[in-house]
DNA sequence: TTGAAAGCGCTACCAT
DNA sequence: ATGGTAGCGCTTTCAA
C-alpha cells in the first residue's frame, strides 16, 4: 500500500563494476579490461577479476554500454514475409534458429522485427535508422523491396537471406539453387521418368527462379523438351502447392516424376498425388529442396535437396558482425553447396523401421 | 584508407538535449520535461522547445534513458519449446503475431530468445536478472519449469502462455480448454457417432490435460464408458500424432470419430486415416483445437475448436506491461472463450468452391 | 600493467 | 514553472 518507488532492496538487483572492483580489489577500469577481453591485463589479476565476476554473477549493463560506444548490442532481424508463410513452412524457424544460436554465440540482442505490412514496415525503419540496432539481418525480401532498398542507401550493415534483386554490393548468403535443383532433375532423368513436372515458388524471388531454371537445366542437358505446360506455381506454400498438383494430374495423366522447389510444397504435393490415386514413388516420384527435418518424418521419406539453412542463419550474422566491426569493408556473398538426399519418395531407400508404439507420453522437455 | 574511427559527420548524428536546449533557450531538464510529456512546462516554453526539437531532429538516445530510468523499452519473449515443435506447428507462430504487433504498438522492443537446451537456457536467465528486459512473455513452460520458477521467485514482471503447473500467483493467458473439448466431443456423440478416439498432447503442460478431461466429461455426461485404449498420446507433434492414429486405428476398426488435441496432430490424422482406407467423415469424423488458419485450407476442411490466439498474444502484452507499470498488482489471470467451428471434416459443411486454377504466379508482397 | 577521473546523454531531485 | 546538478554504469584517456 506504501507504493515505494523502487530500491525494495529485498533483491540483490543490480551488480555493477564497482561491486566487482570492490571484490576483487582491483580498479574499475581493470574490470572493464577484463571483460572486454583487453590484453593488457596481468593473468593474476584477470582471474581474480573472473571469479568475482561469477561470483557475483555481474552482468554488464547494456545501456551504460552503449552509451559511451555508441554500440547498441542488438541485431535487427527483419522479416519480411507474410504471416502464413513465416509460420507455415518450417524453413524460416529452421534459420531463426541458426541467427538466434549464433547472436547468443557472440553476446548480441536479437530484436525480431515482423513487417506483415506497409505500417510496420515504415515503423522498423524508423526505428532502424534511429540507431537503435547496430546492424540489420533481412530475411525474406522479394523483388527490389524498396525498405531493403532505403537501407542500404542509408548505409545500415546488412546481410540479406537469398541473392536480392537488384544490388551487387549487398552481403547476402544464398544457396547454390541452381545446380541443386539441376543435379535433383537429373537424378529424376536418370532413373528412367520420362515426364516430369515441376512446382516452383514465388518468381520475384531469385531462389525460385534458378530452382526452375535448374530443372529446365537438366532437361535441355538430356535433350528433353521444355513444356511449360509441366511448370505450375506453388507459391512456396501447402495449399496453393496441392491444388496446384492436382490440376497438373490431370492435365499430365502420364507424369510419372515431380520436382518442387520446396519441401512443405512437396510434401503437401505427395499428398496431392496420393488424393488422385497415385503411389509414390511408384507412380510418381517426389524430389523436395530444403532437407527440413520433416523429409524424413512423412511417408514415403523424402528425397530433396539439401541446403544448410542452420548453418546459413549462423553466416548472416557471422556477415553482419563483420560489416559492423569493419565499416568500409566489401560486401560479402556466401553460397553454400546443396546436396541431394535420396529417399524413399523417389523409391532410393527402404522404408524406415516400423513405427514407434502409440500411447507413450514422452515429453522432450523436463 | 585513413581508417578513422567514427564521426564521419557526414551524417548529422548527435543531436542532444544540451543542443535542444541551447537552441530553445532552456535548460535540459525542461527539454526532458517536454520529450516526457510532463504537464509543469508553461505553453509557451513547450512550444518553442518542440520546435528546436523538430529543427534540430532531435531524437533521444534510449541508452542514455534506460541508465536513468532503470526501463529498456524492452520485452524479452522467451520460447522453452524444443525448435521442432516450436517450427512445426503453426500456433506459435500464431501467437508470436499476436505478440510482436502488440508490442509495436506500445512501442516496445521484441528481444527473442530462444531457449533450445539448458545451456542456453542458463544464458538467458542470467540476461533476464540483469535486467536486460523490463518484462518476460514466456512461450510454452511444461510442467513446473525450473527456469519459470526462478524468474517468478525474482520477481521478474512475467506473463506465461497457458496455465502454469505449480503457481497460482503469477499472471498467464489461457483458453477454455476442458469445455471447448467437451463441446467438441459432444457433438460427435450428438451426432450419432459411437466409437470416438482422441489423440493427446503432452500431458506436462495443463492445456494437454484439460483437453484430455475435456474429451472424458463429454462420455460421462453421455453415459458412455471411458476406454484408455482408445486414447493416444501424439505428443502435440504431427509424425507422432500420425503413427499413434495408425495404431489406434488396428487396435479399434470400429473407430468412428477423433478429437485431436491440436489442429496439427488432427490434419495428421485425417492423412492417417485416408491412407489406412478410411473416408473422413463418412467413416471416421475428425476434430481439432485451435483453428489455426490451415484448419480452413486442408482438404476436407477441418472442425475445430477455435481459440482465439493473436488475440491471446496480444493480451500477454497488455498484461506483462501492466505488471511492469503497476509492481505490486496481483497476477491477472485471462482465460478466453472458445468456439466450436463446424466444417467438412465432422460432416457440417459442404465442400468450399473449387480450387483455384493452378499455375497463377501471384505473390503476396510487392 | 594498473588506477583515477572524465564524461557518454539523459532524468530526477532540489532549489528557486 | 523552470534551472542547476548529481549521478545512472560503463569505457577510455592520461598518468603513474
Amino acid at each position: 500500500m506504501v507504493g515505494k518507488k523502487r530500491r525494495q532492496h529485498a533483491v540483490p538487483r543490480g551488480v555493477t563494476v564497482k561491486d566487482v572492483a570492490q571484490r576483487a580489489g582491483v580498479s574499475t577500469a581493470t574490470v572493464s579490461r577484463v571483460v572486454n577481453g583487453n590484453p593488457r591485463v596481468g593473468t593474476e589479476v584477470k582471474a581474480a577479476v573472473t571469479i568475482a565476476i561469477e561470483e557475483l554473477g555481474y552482468v554488464p549493463n547494456p545501456s551504460a554500454r552503449s552509451l559511451m560506444t555508441h554500440r547498441t548490442g542488438s541485431i535487427g532481424v527483419v522479416i519480411l514475409e507474410s504471416a502464413d508463410r513465416l509460420f507455415g513452412d518450417p524453413f524460416f524457424g529452421q534459420l531463426m534458429l541458426g541467427i538466434s544460436a549464433a547472436l547468443a554465440d557472440r553476446d548480441r540482442r536479437l530484436v525480431l522485427m515482423l513487417a506483415p505490412d506497409r505500417a510496420e514496415e515504415a515503423r522498423t525503419e524508423r526505428y532502424i535508422v534511429g540507431d537503435h540496432v547496430d546492424g540489420i539481418v533481412l530475411v525474406g525480401p522479394h523483388g527490389a523491396d524498396p525498405l531493403m532498398n532505403r537501407l542500404v542507401r542509408r548505409g545500415v550493415p546488412m546481410v540479406v537471406s537469398g541473392r536480392p534483386v537488384g544490388h551487387e554490393s549487398v552481403s547476402y548468403v544464398d544457396a547454390h539453387n541452381r545446380t541443386g535443383a539441376e543435379a535433383a532433375v537429373r537424378h529424376l532423368i536418370e532413373h528412367g521418368r520420362t515426364s516430369i513436372g515441376t512446382i516452383y515458388g514465388t518468381l520475384d524471388l531469385p531462389s525460385a527462379a534458378d530452382r526452375l531454371e535448374g530443372y529446365r537445366d537438366a532437361l535441355r542437358a538430356a535433350g528433353r523438351p521444355i513444356d511449360a505446360s509441366l511448370e505450375v506455381s506453388g507459391e512456396y506454400r501447402a495449399r496453393t502447392a496441392a491444388d496446384a498438383i492436382a490440376g497438373l494430374l490431370e492435365r499430365h495423366p502420364e507424369l510419372d516424376a515431380l520436382f518442387a522447389a520446396s519441401d512443405s510444397m512437396a510434401i503437401a504435393a505427395m499428398q496431392a498425388i496420393k488424393d488422385s490415386g497415385r503411389r509414390v514413388p511408384e507412380d510418381v516420384a517426389v524430389v523436395g529442396f530444403d532437407d527440413l527435418p520433416t523429409a524424413e518424418e512423412v511417408r514415403p521419406t523424402l528425397s530433396t535437396v539439401r541446403q544448410p539453412i542452420e548453418a546459413m542463419g549462423r553466416e548472416m550474422v557471422r556477415l553482419v558482425l563483420q560489416q559492423i566491426d569493419e565499416p568500409g569493408s566489401a560486401a560479402n556473398q556466401v553460397v553454400f553447396s546443396t546436396k541431394l538426399i535420396l529417399r524413399e519418395s523417389t523409391g532410393d531407400a527402404a522404408p524406415p523401421a516400423a513405427a514407434v508404439p502409440a500411447g507413450t507420453g514422452a515429453s522432450d522437455r523436463g
